[in-house]
DNA sequence: CTAGAACTTAGAGTGCGCTCGAAGTCAAAT
DNA sequence: ATTTGACTTCGAGCGCACTCTAAGTTCTAG
């Protein structure tokens, strides 16, 4: 029954606890490190089991903002290749996040208009006439 | 050499000047319609060449707006298929859309806060504090 | 001590939404 | 008359992002 964390206040997560944490399932959480997401090595237990990090929750707290914004895997990949090179990336990590802004705001602005357009389709239906 | 469309002022259009117009590709509206997401039979030129109608035009036009808007092309067969039994499903339809509706309004939620999280990512690279 | 839940790895399988390829037809241009 | 290119059907193939299975290990509760 071995304690990890002894030196810091640094909590660790057994896996099902941070797809509780992160809706994603314990299957998406070891894809993601299979697949090389995570940003440093998940620690392990004596055990073999997976154990997270405040800090490894963070950052798959942040992949899944880019994942919820349309951002490829592929793309989430370069990023993190990136922030593992240190600091000296920031530019190119910055640039990264920039265009992907501009595609976010892309993908709100189209969200929105068909918003509109499911809308005026409601407001047909419910007898209203949509330009009145 | 039959010609078509004599009673109106109806526009008939190639399926190749659809994808044009609608964003999609022409493999996408054959497909569309072969899962049975158009509305009507589309017509046919002598030539067996697809003739769209100004109306399959615009049912292209507002499935996009659905597809869009992430509803699985087997709500929007639910939602033909309701369409074509005429008037008297147009109850259903609109309870189809205003679920819908719900579900577009929570992706353009979580959208915008994945999005402050970005922002939030691009300021600290900008090296602006962001809670400045 | 034992039962059962949770974990491990490696690799195969799945669902969605197209996308592509093959083989053929047809119309317009040269 | 022939070449070019857009079209047709049908079925297979593909990329993405997981998701699941299998076989084995380990943790937890009683």
């Amino acid at each position: 029954m071995p304690i990890e964390n002894v030196t810091t206040a640094e909590l660790s997560l057994s896996i099902s606890q941070v797809a509780e944490r992160t809706g994603l399932t314990t299957h998406a959480l070891r894809y993601y490190e299979r697949v090389g997401l995570m940003l440093e090595r998940i620690g392990r237990a004596s055990s073999s089991h997976r154990r997270y990090s405040e800090a490894d929750v963070r950052w798959v707290t942040f992949i899944t903002k880019l994942r919820s914004t349309a951002m490829p895997i592929s793309r989430v990949l370069e990023y993190v290749k990136l922030a593992r090179r240190g600091e000296e990336t920031i530019p190119e990590r910055l640039e990264l996040l920039l265009i992907h802004r501009v595609s976010v705001a892309a993908q709100l602005d189209e969200m929105a208009t068909s918003l509109a357009a499911i809308d005026f389709k409601i407001a047909t239906y419910q007898g209203r006439t949509p330009t009145e």
